[in-house]
DNA sequence: GAGTGGTCTAGACCACACC
DNA sequence: GTGTGGTCTAGACCACTCT
């Protein structure tokens, strides 16, 4: 037994000798409450923008001391899961927060500076179609091939201007009914969609850049000419679980604007 | 007075009510103390690669206790300023260390997955000038016009292969000595030079991509036709107290390679 | 003033590395 | 075994927000 001496009758529990050091190596008490607490999050207990239950309130849920619940909320906030305000609370990240809007789009115009306030892109979707994963798609999104999905085209503009073309695929189990008419409907970021509507949260991405050279029919678009240099961008984005639930490519336009990226 | 209230002859100190809410809007003991350690890391008191001191010596030092050194800790860990080994102490980091060999190219081969180690990729250094900044040098390293400075030119391979083309300034004055005999015979990265041979740590950088299309010379070099379309990616790196050390501009072919990003 | 997160302390014990 | 970082507890008090 181990952290658990005081603790006359354990939530979560460490009391059985074969949990020791058999396969799973060691998991120390915070983090199983963290475990816990996204099941929470995961299972919508607590919902995105809400509050989550005091620290002492979780302590004593969980049969542990303050400290270790709060170290659990340390990582989850780390996690970009929770996120703190002091004499107010702890509260679900949600996408609606304009705190974690740009948290994925890393395009930015050129003149302005870090510490200005970003400029919100606007939306113009083109289409949204059913249809079945192609082999590319359906390994990005760990599907059977030719399973069901949806098909997303927009384009972003920056003061009215074409930037960003994106083709956007998601796995249609998850997204019944998604289709033209809501997208075109809804104020907000498309993962604020994403999770408003159909309670799928993107949680992380891994993004892969090149330089191309634009085709005839992303030429017109983005408005420029043909062959013109232009910043591929493919995203998977991930749920809880590590899952797949977004694959996209898009094509920026980098004349005025730029992909910005710090390096830790 | 806070949180000093048991410790009769404090080093850090918040002794005086003056300091409570002036303009400096509280900073806590934990933060002082990281402030204390930066300066310590900077001075070279402790060098890269080294151990610094235990915790408890630590916390005898500074006359906090030993978890408030703890959290100074964690945050220049999470700064990649400091990384712990368990059972055996906390190190000053270093770029010589394989762990953060690779934490600033961020371009991998296509074909490899996240898991597999990184390639080590060839560095071919094509000449190393001293000049005088020009404006867009000057501006982003902090300079003065026409500052003296020094400028690299190199291509880096991937098993042979050209990928990477860039362009490197530094400040002239705290490179004295540099050039294009030492970069060819040092062993390492160009990170790890700057740190052994001139004590300047690169702890943070921003980059800015685009696409734009290969030039001649630039074409030749890496061995890809005029009009390739190819991945600007400019940097600027920062040593202590967020100064601007070193600027670049790389040109990457992306044929067969990409820029890998996480969102977090 | 009450409630929440944030800081700090002191002490106990566990996991890991090296001798 | 000794020393290091890592975990956990219990309790006190500070800073912030809202009522």
């Amino acid at each position: 037994m181990k952290f658990v001496l005081k603790l006359p009758s354990m939530t979560v529990s460490q009391h059985h000798e074969a949990e020791r050091n058999e396969t799973a190596s060691f998991s120390p008490l915070y983090r199983q409450i963290k475990r816990l607490m996204i099941q929470a999050l995961e299972l919508s207990e607590w919902r995105p923008g809400e509050s989550i239950p005091s620290e002492s309130e979780l302590a004593q849920r969980f049969r542990v001391s303050q400290g270790t619940v709060r170290k659990a909320i340390d990582e989850l906030v780390t996690d970009n899961l929770l996120l703190r305000r002091q004499g107010k609370g702890t509260f679900v990240a949600s996408h609606d927060d304009p705190r974690s809007q740009f948290r994925f789009l890393r395009l930015v115009p050129d003149d302005v500076d870090s510490a200005a306030l970003p400029v919100e892109p606007q939306s113009e979707f083109l289409e949204c179609l059913r249809a079945r994963a192609g082999a590319e798609t359906a390994r990005a999104l760990g599907l059977a091939a030719s399973a069901p999905i949806v098909a997303i085209r927009r384009l972003l503009r920056f003061a009215g201007k074409p930037v960003v073309l994106e083709e956007i695929y998601v796995p249609g189990e998850r997204f019944d009914g998604l289709d033209l008419a809501m997208l075109k409907g809804y104020q907000g970021s498309l993962y604020s969609l994403f999770e408003t509507r159909f309670g799928v949260r993107m949680l992380r991405a891994e993004e892969r850049l090149r330089a191309v050279t634009a085709e005839r029919a992303s030429a017109q678009l983005l408005d420029v000419p043909e062959g013109t240099p232009l910043l591929s961008v493919e995203r998977v984005a991930y749920t809880f679980g590590d899952k797949p639930v977004e694959w996209r490519r898009g094509l920026y336009s980098t004349a005025a604007h730029h992909y910005r990226n710090e390096l830790g």
